[in-house]
This record gives C-alpha cells, structure tokens and sequence, in this order.
RNA sequence: GGGCUUGUAGCUCAGUUGGUUAGAGCGCAUCCCUGAUAAGGAUGAGGUCCGUGGUUCGAAUCCACGCAGGCCCA
C-alpha cells in the first residue's frame, strides 16, 4: 500500500538510498539483461581524460550520455555501456612531474622514464578509479567493470595497424617544422597549447640597420622584438607594393623603411585605452621621432618596394662561423651545399608575397615595412624559407641555449634577458642598433613552466593529409547537432596542414617507427610483425606495455635493406588514442564479427570546443583511412561549463565548484535537470542560485506526487487492477489526459531529435498544468468524505498522469523518478517491474488526445486570468463575492463550454453568475485620443481641424479600422488625409458598472456593484480566513473542533447572523461562546476597520 | 584578416515554415489563497527584439551592410 509521504523532502538523501537500491538489487544488470538480443544502439563513449577528479564541466556530457543511454534502453535496445578513459599523453605527465617537483624533461630522465611511466600508469588507475565512483553519483549507468582504457595493449597496436597501412601508402614522413618550443620543459607545443599561456609582457625590441653592399653609407631598417633571432637572419623581407622612404639622417648615413612607418605612432590605441598595455612602460616613438633626437633628418625621395628586391646586405653577425657554413646548420640542405649557399651569402632584400590566404606577409605598421627573417627560428619565416631555398640556421638546443657555432652567444639562454641585453650592447658597439625600446606585446609561454616560447627548428613525424577528401566526403554521411557543426569540420580539413604525430616525451603511445642508418625508415604494424623483426631487446620487452622506456631497446632488421633499425624515441600523438576507439574498442583487430555488429556507432557526444580539430578529426580521420567509412552517425556538441556570471571555473579565481561537492549539496537529479534543459549550443552557467531555482521545480513535481500520496493512503486506494474507464472522466480529467499524451508524443520527437532541452520545456509546461490547474482544481475529490465512483477516477486518473510522467522523466531524473515509482507503483502493484528504470518508455495513444477540448479550456482559464486581471483594477479581492462575471467570447462552441462549465469560474472567481454578452463593446469601451505630438509635427496648423475630425468618428470604426490594419481617412476641404496606427493613443476602459479586460478574442467584465448581502458575505470570508490562521498558528490539527470566545458585534456580527452555518463548517466551529475568555490561543485582527479580539480552544469531540 | 555563431524585459533565456497585441523563470512592486501550508498562486511595472537599409500585404524571424560579444582558423 503507498505510504504517505513527507513534503519536506531531503533529495540528496534520497538520492544515496537509491543507489543502494541499484547496486542491492543489480537493477542495471537487469536493465542489460531485458535488452539482450534487441535492435542494437552502439553509443561510443569519447574517453575522459583520467587525470584529475571529474569537474561539474564534465558532467553536463555525461549526464546527456546517460540520458540518451536510458532512453533508448527504455525504448528497447540493446546498448554497450562501455566507459572510456583516455590515459596517455602530455596532461598525465604535467600532473606527474608536478607530484615530483619537476620543472624540466631533464629532471624526469635523471629521475628514471621506467619509475616515471609507471607514475603515470598508477596516477591514471588511481583518477579513473574515482571518476567511476563519481560517475555513479552522477547516476550515469555504464558496465563500470568494462571501462576502456587508451594505454591498454589492445588500443596501442590498433593505432599501430592504422600507422602501418598510411605507411604502406606512403603517407608517413620525417619533416623539420619550426616550433614552439619551452627550453624549460623541453619540449614542443601545439598551437593549441600556446594559446592557453599566451601573456602579456614587455620585451626589449630593436631597430637594427643592415648596411647596403654597393651603397655606401646606405641601410635597411629592421625591427624586431627576438634579437637573438638576428644571429640567424638570411634575409629581409619587404612589401613590393609599399613605398619606401629614403631618410637622411644628421650624420649623414640614409636608411629605407616603409613610407607609413616614418610617423606612424605604434600602439596608440593600446597606449590610450591602457589596454594590452604594461605599467611604467613609456609611450612609443615614432621613427620620425628617432631620428629628430639624433639631430633631425631629411627626406630624400622615395622608392618602391619592389625596385629594392634583390639588394644585396651585410647581416649584423656575419661574423659567427654558423652564417658561413654552407647548407645551414645544423640541419644541412645538401642541395644548398652543393651551391655552397651559406646564410651570410643569401642575404639579400625580398618579397615573399601573400601568404596561402591572401594577405599580405610585410605590410607596414608596427615595424618598418622590412621584416628580418630566419627561417630557423620562426613559423613564417620557415615556411618562406623553404619556398625560396633559403638554408635554416637553427641556433638553439632543447634547452634554448646557442649552439655551437655561434661564437661567444653559445651556451647562452635565449630566452634570458641577459642575452638579450648583451646582444643589444653588441649590437651597439659595432654600429648596427638604431634604437631600443621597451615594447609590450602578447607572447607565447609555456602554459607549465611560465617560460618564455622560441621557435625552434626539430625533426618531427608527420602523416601527409593529402587525402582530406577522403574524411571530407564521410562528414557529410553524418548527423551535425547543432547544424553547423559539419560545415565547422569541413573548414578545418580545408585549411589544416599535415598531422605532426610525435612529441618528444615519455608517457604515450609508442610511435612504431624504426630509423636506418641509411635515412630509411619502417613502420612496425603488430606485435606480431615487431617480433618477427626484432633482433634485440625482444626478451626484455616482452610481458610489457608497448611503451616507453620497455620498447625502447627493442632492435628490428628492416624486411628489405636488412638493416638494422633503432626505434624513435619520440610517443604519438594522443588524439590517435582517442580517434581509435571505434575500432580498438569493438575488436577491429580481434573479433571483426563483433566489430561489424557494433560499427558505425549511432551517437557520440562531447563538448564542442577543440574537438573539430581533435577528437572528431581523429576520429574520422582513422575510420576515413581504415573503412572510408564514417564511424558514427550523430554526432552531438554542447558548449562550455561557465560559472553562474558567465566566467571562467578557476581553482585561483576561487569560483570553481567540485562536482562532489555540487552532487552533495545540489542533489544530482538538480543538477541533471540543469544540464538537460541548457540549450546545448551555448554555455552553461553553473552554479547554487541557478540550482535553487531548479530545485523549485523539482518540489513542486514533488508536491504533485505527495499530494496524491496523502490521500492515496488515507483512503487506501490502490491502482491494482483498475483501469480507467473512459466514461467515468471529468472534463478535467480527460484534458489532463489529453495534454499527458500529447507530451508523450512531443517527448518521443525531442528525445529522438536527442533534443532533450525541448522536452524538458514541454515537461515544466506540462507540471504547471498539472499542479497549478489540474490538481487545484480537483482537491476537493480527492478530500471528500464519500469514497464514490468520482473519487475513484480522479485517484485512477492522477495516478495515470503520475505514473507516465514519472516514466517520461526518468532518463533525465533518475533518482526521484526511481524513488517515487517504488511508493506509487510498486508498494501497489506487485507484478510491474522492479525499477522505473526496467519499465518501457510511454507510448502515446491517440484516442485521448483532443485538440479542441484542450482549446477550450485554455479559454476557460483565460477567462478566468483575465478575470482575476480585472478584480485586482478594481480592488476587488477574490474574498469578495460580486454578483455577475460576463463574457464576450465570439466561438460559439468555446462559450458553450464556458458556460457548461461556469461552476469552475464561479468557484475561482468567487462570482454569483456567469453570463455570455454577444459583443464585447458592452464590457469595454474604446478610448481614442489623437496623438497630438506626432500630429503636430505632420500636420502643424491642420491639427485642430483633425482633432475636430476624429471627434465626430465613431471610435469602434476607427478600432477596427486599425486592427484590421487599415487607415483611417479623413476628409478635411476636400482634402483627403489618410492616418495610421501611430497617429492614435488607444486605450479601453471598463463600461459603468463593471471592471473588465480586454485580450484578444476575449472581453470579460465584473459587476462592481456591492449589494449589503455581498458585502456581508465578504466580511465573513474575511472572518473565516483570520480563524483559520489562528487555528494554523494554535497549531490545531485540520480536523480538531474548536469553540470561540470574544464578542462579535457591529456590522461584523449581523453579517456573521446571516452566515453561521457557512462560517462554522468552514471553521470546524461548534460554539460561539460570545465570551470575552483567553482561550487557546488569541488574536486580534480587523476586519472593514473593524477591531476584534477573539480566542480559540479545542473541544475534542471526536475522542472526547 | 577569414569562417562560424550570438545579440529579445534589470538578470538568465524561450520564441515553430515570416502571420493578430513578443513570452517564461528569477528579481522587483502590489496582492491573493490558507485542507499541497517552512508550500502554492495571481496581477502589475519593465521591451528601439543591437543598428541601418532591403524583400514582403506583413519581419524578432528572410537578405545586405554595419556595431558588439564568443568560438575557430590564420
């Protein structure tokens, strides 16, 4: 039998008796178990990194993964489950080295990379150990034994047969790229990770002349914020277009630079706004500027950029022994070598044009116009160099400090001030500066170690992409939510460059390349081929991981060559962990019947930012080379985790919130519910206020059910073999009906649409219809004393909406809707399922769903809105009977309904009699003034002759006129004016007599007229309302008697004469004593400025 | 610089294929109800639907341009 229930509900306990309720009874095993051998539904988990406790941002995915999970596990599929961490890469290390106190890679070979890797095995065991348990508060149901993980064997050797077969197409290479590199941490950065440690700061920049061979006395003008990059300048670069301005100075020494540039003043914005701008740094000169505090200049012409081209200059550290060696160094080009091109012999003045999206590479502005480039020491300036033949001089070693060959600069750090100070004094002395400034600008840092980023010239894996195509053609056999997400990947694998695989570290995917002395190189594809080859190091490896350092001693003779071959030392790339999963996960390699069965997955989802060019991409990547196939079918993002003011979550900033914490304060399901209804295209803003808010609506969902569940158990009613009998329902009961299955139908769209926001909007519209209509309005069958055939149906029938709702909600609130079927329905009901999570979801059935009853009694309530609307103008409390609501609704089938129905609005609205007026003209009146200030100003003298005009008019022609959405024309000496909606103020008033409102198709109005037996009848609402806070804060029980002392006279006590038995079993009240007593508790009150002092006892007449 | 995206009440956000008078929640004000009661409800104030043009009988909605924010790319 259902147990009444107690309305001050503590959810978050609630929520713990549930999970014990699952584990106690294996309910998920049982879920699984009733969905064996049914259509299949391949949900693909996108791995979470295992690094770190979950965050309330990861819980917004995986509460949409559970959500969808069980809502198709409802719907009667068989699902997966499988969990995934992702475990290898850089974030592990970060974590590790920081545990140990390690700043540099250094640290972590001296500390040992066998110790260290298994650290970051142990760290990743250890978080993805308590992401589980996490991830079970959160409710999400997943086969928590059969979690993923991308460090195990099995998805390692499946990125490696997908390595193999690009390799056997020769799509794997060695490149060189200029990167950003932190000599602290030593190691390379993905443009991705810049951005995050992107920093304000001031460096010292430089304006250095490189004296002009055959022009004496004549220089370029250079600028640059990297001075050290100036030991391994090769060329210059300028803007054919620009003009360029020949300056003398007072010395007599002339210099080119960019025409724009002479008076051009360099950051006046950021200067003004004091944005992007550094404290105590001076405000910057102009070049023109400059030069006048070295004793003026003069302009000698001007010249073309394009006539400079081919100047030949001398570089400002010709002199170190690395500008003289032919081919670069240290990456020597042969074919350069062979020309004996050295970088002191290429210096020359260029245009390296447009970059590969059309804009200009030297454009004037910040610098001169003339751009100094070392194509080993920067992207761009890579990139052109490379284009133009141009030998690489790569000063730097893994630490950032010069190498050899770079005279008394070697060993220095480049990042250091130091050596920039010391470069800018050598500069001076040998006559190459021009002037050095402070110069503030947003510079790349490590994001680990705060220092400072160089480009840096390394060898680097690459798998060549020139078969985009491929991947582009399967992203449009896929489901984008939200839309623009495909057209999003589609501009990524336009413009994205070859994949960089490797990354000089320790703890990941061990790249299976083998090198040769002869520059050769072989892809290893299986630990079976690894075997084969192997000719070293095979017994020491095997009964290890495939990782670092195990594999690193393990020798190979190259199939061929018969070489033989020392592995890379480099680890891949984490995002091939990741894309690899629709295949390692499913036994692409091991159990092909099985993978077929699973792929391609019908859905994954993530959060959107990043992922285009990460997971996404990896993943159809892999599935485009492997299958050319895509791997999945619908792919859902959703946006950011934001705290409640729309900020960054930051442990520093202090407004992060836990996701444990939030589980044991918020409640889960709360937290769901906020996740559920976010529009998953923005950012959601997260935090206690919001939650609260949420909350309400969770308890008014509550009070619904403990509604029922008070009465239910009072009258004992049970729902065991009952079933609703269609022509028992009230009107009302076949309109909750009608709105319950119209929500089904909507629901199953939204969830199929896997738009559960917009279920979640029609599921709040829906409770407020059922609690604050349906529920209102049916109390008194539910607390009547007969227990007829009426009582009986409202029960069966509020058990019904319950029941289905609760079944609707239960993927997105898995926890309250549990806790409420096991008190509703299975303390009734013996046969049903264990758990609302074993139930099916609700099928809609169309015979209860009735547009046009549905649309009469919103216009029943909006009557009677529009009714409360009109009394609260008037101030007239609803306490306060009036004797006559009319209405004017133009529907004849809508008013009869009205009027059949007038009990309901009489009740709410405390009306003697309801009465339908054919024209609403007879409850509202128009009001029509001119709006003279418009007018004025259209017509001036004109006016008073309009005013005169649209006096004499009938005002409900000009209303409706205007509605309809003519204009109103007036005939002024034959002249014909014609004036629109603006030219008038409209207003409606009430006719004599009632108060009324007006909206839309419907006018209702209320006599205003007070008879004495209204107000009569007021004043006793009034008394009995006070009698009932009294007996509320005497804390009597609701069915406790009571008697009343004190006297009541004047105009009270007639009234009360006329109405005693109203007010006595409104009351409870069996006796009035008129005795001025302290009884039980007393209060004095007034009433129609009238004062009284009453007292009231119980007499216990039921026990007594 | 290019692409995508957003801009609606004080705040957070809905708003369907263009269609009467643009909505909700919170907050605020006024009030109601008192048998869901440490709850519930109503009413009201509050809007240049970012701006300017255009298409249309009709634009928050479609188009163009601009402004501002966000994301991505460079």
């Amino acid at each position: 039998m259902i147990k009444k229930v107690n309305p001050k509900i503590d959810f978050v306990k609630l929520e713990h008796s549930i999970l014990e309720f699952w584990e106690k009874n294996d309910i998920f095993q049982k879920r699984v178990a009733s969905n064996k051998g049914k259509p299949k539904w391949s949900f693909i988990d996108g791995p979470i990194t295992a690094n770190n406790p979950m965050g309330v941002h990861h819980a917004w995915g995986r509460s949409l993964k559970d959500i969808y999970n069980r809502y198709k596990a409802m719907t009667g599929h068989e699902l997966r489950y499988q969990n995934g961490f992702d475990c290898q890469g850089l974030w592990v290390e970060v974590e590790v080295e920081k545990e140990l106190g390690f700043k540099t890679k250094r640290e972590v070979e001296e500390y040992g990379i066998e110790k260290f890797v298994n650290l970051c095995k142990e760290r990743v065991r250890k978080y993805s150990a308590v992401q589980t348990e996490q991830s079970k508060r959160l409710g999400m149901w997943m086969d928590w034994e059969n979690s993923y993980y991308t460090m195990s064997d099995e998805n390692n050797y499946t990125i490696w047969a997908f390595l193999k077969k690009l390799f056997n197409e020769g799509k794997i290479y060695r490149g060189s790229d200029s990167v950003p590199w932190s000599g602290r941490s030593g190691t390379s950065y993905s443009q991705m990770e810049i951005v995050e440690g992107r920093k304000l700061v001031a460096h010292t920049s430089v304006f250095v002349r490189f004296p002009l061979k055959e022009r004496k006395n004549e220089y370029i003008l250079v600028w640059t914020t990297t001075p050290w990059t100036l030991s391994s300048n090769v060329v210059a670069a300028v803007n054919g277009n620009l003009d360029y301005v020949k300056l003398q100075a007072a010395d007599g020494s002339i210099y080119y630079f960019a025409k724009d540039n002479l008076k051009f003043q360099r950051l006046e914005k950021q200067f003004k706004d004091k944005k992007q701008w550094i404290e105590g740094v001076p405000k910057l000169k102009t070049i023109a500027q400059i030069f006048k505090e070295r004793g003026g200049y003069e302009i000698l012409g001007s010249v073309k950029g394009a006539e400079m081209v081919g100047w030949k200059y001398e570089g400002p550290y010709d002199d170190l022994p690395a500008q003289k060696e032919p081919g670069g160094y240290p990456f020597i080009d042969d074919e350069l070598k062979a020309k004996n091109a050295s970088a002191a012999n290429q210096h020359c003045v260029i245009d390296p044009g447009k970059d590969n999206i059309g804009n200009d590479i030297v454009v004037a502005g910040e610098g001169t116009g003339i751009v100094h480039m070392a194509p080993g020491c920067g992207d761009i300036d890579h990139k052109i160099g490379k284009k133009l033949g141009l030998v690489n001089l790569a000063p730097l070693d893994d630490e950032s400090k010069f190498i050899d060959k770079y005279g008394w600069l070697e060993g220095k750090t480049a990042t250091d001030p130091n050596t920039t100070k010391a470069i800018i004094n050598d500069l001076k002395d040998r006559g190459f500066l021009v002037y050095a400034e402070e110069y503030p600008h947003v510079y790349p840092h490590c994001w680990r170690s705060g220092d400072e980023l160089v480009f840096r010239l390394v060898e680097e894996w690459y798998i060549n992409m020139d078969w985009r195509g491929k991947i582009k053609k399967i992203v449009d056999d896929i489901e984008w939510i939200p839309e623009w997400g495909k057209e999003r990947e589609h501009e990524w694998l336009d413009n994205m460059g070859d994949w960089m695989i490797s990354k000089k570290r320790f703890w990941g995917l061990a790249l299976p390349i083998w090198t040769f002395e002869d520059d050769s190189f072989y892809v290893v594809g299986s630990k079976e081929e690894l075997k084969e080859l192997a000719v070293e190091g095979w017994d020491e490896f095997e009964g290890h991981t495939p990782h670092r350092p195990w594999i690193d001693n393990v020798k190979i003779k190259h199939p061929e060559s018969g070489l033989i071959g020392k592995r890379i030392l480099d680890v891949g790339n984490p995002w091939l962990d990741a894309g690899i999963v629709p295949f390692s996960t499913l036994g692409y390699t091991t159990d092909k019947e099985y993978w077929k069965e699973w792929f391609p997955g019908d859905f994954i989802t993530e959060c959107f930012p990043g992922q285009f060019r990460n997971w996404f991409y990896s993943l159809l990547a892999m599935s485009a080379e492997l299958e050319e196939t895509a791997p999945f079918k619908t792919l859902l993002g959703h946006g950011l985790v934001k705290d409640e003011t729309g900020r960054d979550m930051h442990k520093s900033w202090g407004n992060a919130i836990w996701f444990d914490e939030a589980a044991e304060k918020m409640g889960v399901d709360v937290m769901r519910w906020m996740y559920a209804t976010q529009n998953i295209e923005h950012n959601l803003r997260f935090g206690y206020g919001h939650a609260d808010d949420v909350r309400k609506k969770l308890i008014q969902l509550w009070n619904s059910y403990s509604f029922y569940a008070t009465y239910a158990a009072v009258d004992c009613f049970s729902p065991k073999d009952r079933t609703l009998n269609t022509s028992d329902l009230t009107i009302l009961d076949k309109w909750i009906l009608s709105k319950m299955h119209t929500l089904i139908k909507e629901s199953t769209v939204a969830f199929d649409a896997f738009r559960v926001d917009k279920f979640m909007r029609l599921f709040e519209r829906f409770l407020d219809d059922l609690s604050n209509w349906y529920i209102r309005r049916n109390r008194r069958r539910f607390w009547k004393a007969e227990d007829d055939l009426d009582k009986q149906t409202a029960y069966q029938t509020l058990y019904e909406v319950l029941f289905t709702t609760i079944r609707l909600l239960a993927p997105c609130l898995p926890f309250v809707t549990e806790d409420i079927y096991q008190n509703l329905v299975r303390s009734s009901i013996d046969d049903t399922p264990e758990s609302i999570h074993l139930c099916d979801f609700p099928v809609a059935d169309d015979a209860y769903i009735d547009e046009a009853l549905m649309l009469q009694v919103d216009a029943l309530r909006k009557v009677v809105e529009q009714s409360r609307s009109a009394r609260n103008k008037a101030n007239l409390k609803i306490r306060q009977p009036l004797a006559k609501l009319c209405f004017a609704i133009k529907d004849d089938s809508v008013a009869a309904f009205i009027e059949e129905n007038s009990k309901v609005i009489l009740d709410e609205l405390n009306v003697k009699v309801l009465e339908r007026v054919a024209d609403s003209k007879e409850l509202v009146e128009y009001n029509v003034k001119p709006n003279l200030p418009l007018l004025g100003e259209q017509y001036g003298k004109q006016l008073q002759e309009i005013r005169k005009a649209i006096a004499a008019m009938d005002v409900n022609e000009i209303v409706h006129s205007l509605k309809s959405g003519y204009c109103v024309t007036i005939n002024l000496d034959g002249e014909s004016i014609d004036l629109h909606k603006e030219a008038f103020l409209i207003d409606t008033k009430s006719v004599a007599g009632f108060t009324s409102e007006l909206d839309g198709e419907i006018a209702v109005g209320l006599t205003t007229e007070m008879t004495p037996e209204l107000i009569s009848e007021g004043m006793v609402r009034d008394l009995i309302r006070h009698v009932q806070i009294m007996r509320k804060n005497a804390n009597f029980a609701v069915e406790d008697r009571i008697i009343i002392n004190g006297l009541i006279d004047g105009p009270l006590g007639d009234a009360l004469e006329k109405y005693t038995e109203f007010f006595c079993s409104e009351t409870l009240t069996i006796e009035m004593s008129g005795k001025v007593e302290k009884g039980e508790f007393e209060s004095t009150f007034e009433i129609n400025d009238q004062t009284l002092t009453l007292s009231i006892e119980r007499k216990n007449t039921q026990k007594g």
